[in-house]
DNA sequence: AAAAAAC
């Protein structure tokens, strides 16, 4: 029955583990996730990442190591397409002039491209002679050296970096709250000036691998469709074959496990916040309309992600981009993206039964209908038309939409193929595909649409992939899809410039039930997280007989109480939600400050999402998860993976921790 | 093992 509102413990509590002690890593000075003897997730030699001593055996070739990472990271198909490439001692070349048939993305301009012809050809990356690597994939040797020689552990291996991202958590300073949100570039749209003082000014330059292209404004040049090269020029189908049977014969292996596979860490330029604040939306390449539209929507100055990723974009790149929960994400594919398709599309836009020229693909509903609610309002001000496709409900609008012609698809796997078997949506002459949430579309069930989808849009369409827990697990797509990704990611994007408080709670099980009572019964918006869909069912129940309101949200809702119950959330007209990981990835409810895991994750990445769905865009929130006893060590282990730093609590009905979790939340709603 | 994604 209602009760708390207990103003706000002592606050210094929430940064005292007071249970249990530091995690290994932190003693080691080492990342979690790391391939290493040590490391959390490779210790068994069942484990995927297992890495036994035969491993770092005989030297093969430039690239072997890179190769046996991605056999294990990627089951194979990246090696393949690189064996191809070495054996062919030249990467595949482009040649415009005798390409048979151009893209069909310039249809209308005559035999000139059209999309962002401006700064002329492209420059030309050539694999073979010495990047070989690429940029995707430029990690040194998992070899257990290589984490000792002093380089930075997270593997940018770039010795003039450490004066900045040492990723060495206990030298760190910590943040106290009260600080947050003036040290941190993306915390507040009035874009610090003095963040990140002491770090050097480095914008996106590969530094340490002369080979990588530069984007420097001088040297900038931009690529047409034209210049990209075709996807027949690269690796053929059936030479990289077997993919699938790597997939689902790893992947139920994992399964089989209860492995919670860590994939390596993505090789990542990291953009650090003050390098880039300077640049104003419009500096990055984007036209009025769109800048206009973007402050309408309170992005008036990029969020590093954005800044990171919308120059490159313009140019036609292809991108991978991690930021993190909250970050901005949505506004650093979308606006380019709306901008690129204008530019593509002048003097021809509104034909009637145009193809769509673009396409965002989300793995639920409710995250392509928000994508669609920003990318919407950004391509109507220029003059472009969107629409979803997603299932759940009757084709018939969004068939009648792509009839009279639209320019950016939105929607989930499953309707668009389905649209596109059908002949309602053509996809041939799409010439951009983003992947929200690229990681997770890269998973088993996913992974297979994902690709026959990327067959159907033009072979050298832009591909970008965005997650805020972007790693190799895209390495199949990007290996087959991508052509010369570039990867960002933002720097110092730690535990400690997050404004997410962790904590568990450790209870009996008889307790449970209670106690998540007692944590929802308060006044901000409270997100809880189950593992299946019956148990969320049943703890709305439990909420509601407490006379606390509540929704819930998972797959076995039809579409209508699904879109009503979150925008119930939403309105305010419930505080309380509870949903399965339909809800972890992406969807963006403005105060959610608690979120409660009424079952832990299994796997460190659901953690960190479901995490993520508080504390967005620089404010506060609180994760509480809770767990029985003998689940402690596998929450630890978890956490480390997910590189986060939580107290333990032992907790009963009652006691005051909770009362410290739900009522210094409710201060700082009032605050 | 569960969840998501088409009808």
């Amino acid at each position: 029955m209602p009760k708390n509102k207990k103003p706000a413990g002592g606050r210094a509590q929430n940064f005292e583990p007071r249970y249990g002690k530091k995690t290994s890593y932190q003693d080691a000075k080492r990342r979690p996730g790391q391939a290493s003897a040590g490391t959390a997730g490779s210790k068994s030699p069942k484990h995927r990442g297992f890495r036994a001593a035969e491993d770092s055996a005989p030297a093969k070739g430039r690239w072997t190591e890179q190769d046996r990472a991605g056999r294990a990271e990627a089951r194979g198909i990246r090696s393949h397409a690189r064996g191809d490439r070495a054996a062919g001692g030249e990467r595949p070349r482009f040649d415009r002039a005798g390409g048979a048939e151009r893209p069909r993305f310039d249809r209308a301009g005559g035999e000139r491209p059209r999309f962002d012809r401006a700064g002329g050809e492209r420059p030309r990356f050539d694999r073979a002679r010495g990047n070989d690597r690429g940029d995707f994939d430029r990690r040194g040797p998992r070899g257990a050296d290589s984490r000792r020689d002093g380089q930075d552990v997270r593997g940018y291996g770039r010795p003039e970096r450490d004066d900045r991202a040492r990723f060495d958590r206990t030298e760190r300073p910590r943040f106290d709250r009260a600080d947050r949100g003036n040290d941190r570039g993306d915390s507040d749209r009035r874009a610090p000036r003095d963040a990140g003082n002491g770090r050097d000014a480095r914008e996106f330059r590969g530094t340490g691998r002369t080979e990588r292209p530069r984007f420097d404004r001088a040297d900038r040049t931009a690529r047409s469709f034209d210049d990209r090269p075709r996807r027949d020029d690269r690796p053929r189908r059936d030479e990289r074959a077997n993919r699938s049977d790597w997939n689902a014969a790893e992947k139920s292996k994992a399964h089989q496990e209860h492995v919670d596979v860590v994939h390596e860490r993505l090789q990542a330029e990291a953009v650090d916040a003050a390098s880039v604040e300077q640049a104003s939306f419009a500096d990055l390449g984007l036209g009025q309309n769109i800048v206009r539209t973007l402050e309408g929507l309170g992005a008036t100055s990029p969020f590093p992600i954005q800044a990171a990723t919308v120059r490159p974009i313009l140019e036609g790149r292809d991108v991978l981009a991690r930021g993190r929960t909250g970050s901005g994400k949505t506004i650093a594919f979308g606006a380019p993206l709306v901008e690129r398709v204008l530019r593509g599309q002048a003097g021809k836009r509104r034909a009637w039964g145009r193809s769509p020229q673009a396409l965002i693909l989300a793995p639920t509903r409710e995250l392509a209908l928000q994508i669609d609610r920003t990318v919407q309002e950004l391509a109507q001000s220029v003059g472009l038309f969107t629409t979803q496709v997603y299932g759940g409900v009757p084709q018939g609008r969004q068939v009648g939409a792509l009839k009279k012609g639209v320019d950016i698809v939105i929607g989930t796997p499953g309707r668009i193929e389905d649209l596109e078997k059908q002949g309602k949506l053509d996809l041939s002459e799409v010439g951009i595909v983003v992947l929200d949430e690229a990681d997770h579309m890269s998973e088993l069930g996913f992974l297979e649409p994902m690709q026959r989808i990327l067959r159907l849009v033009q072979d050298d369409a832009q591909k970008l992939l965005f997650s805020a827990t972007l790693d190799r697990e895209v390495a199949a797509l990007v290996d087959e899809f991508l052509v010369d990704p570039a990867v960002y990611e933002v720097a110092g994007e730690t535990q400690e410039t997050s404004t997410i408080d962790h904590r568990v709670l450790v209870i009996d099980h008889r307790d449970k039930a209670e106690i998540l009572t007692s944590l929802v019964d308060r006044d901000g918006k409270t997100l809880v997280f189950t593992r299946t869909r019956a148990y969320s069912e049943m703890l709305v129940e439990q909420f509601e007989d407490a006379g606390i309101a509540a929704v819930a949200l998972h797959g076995d809702l039809n579409q209508a109480k699904r879109t009503r119950n979150l925008q119930r959330l939403t309105d305010g007209k419930v505080n309380v939600l509870v949903a399965t990981d339909v809800a972890a990835r992406g969807i963006h409810v403005d105060d959610i400050d608690l979120v409660v895991q009424a079952d832990a994750p299994d796997e460190y990445k659901t953690y960190t999402h479901r995490s993520g769905r508080t504390g967005r865009a620089g404010r506060a929130g609180t994760v509480v998860t809770l767990i029985t006893r003998q689940r402690r060590r596998r929450m630890t282990e978890m956490l480390e993976r997910a590189e986060i730093d939580a107290p333990f609590d032992e907790a009963r009905i009652g006691d005051d921790v909770l009362e410290e979790i739900t009522g210094r939340q409710a201060a700082n709603v009032d605050a």
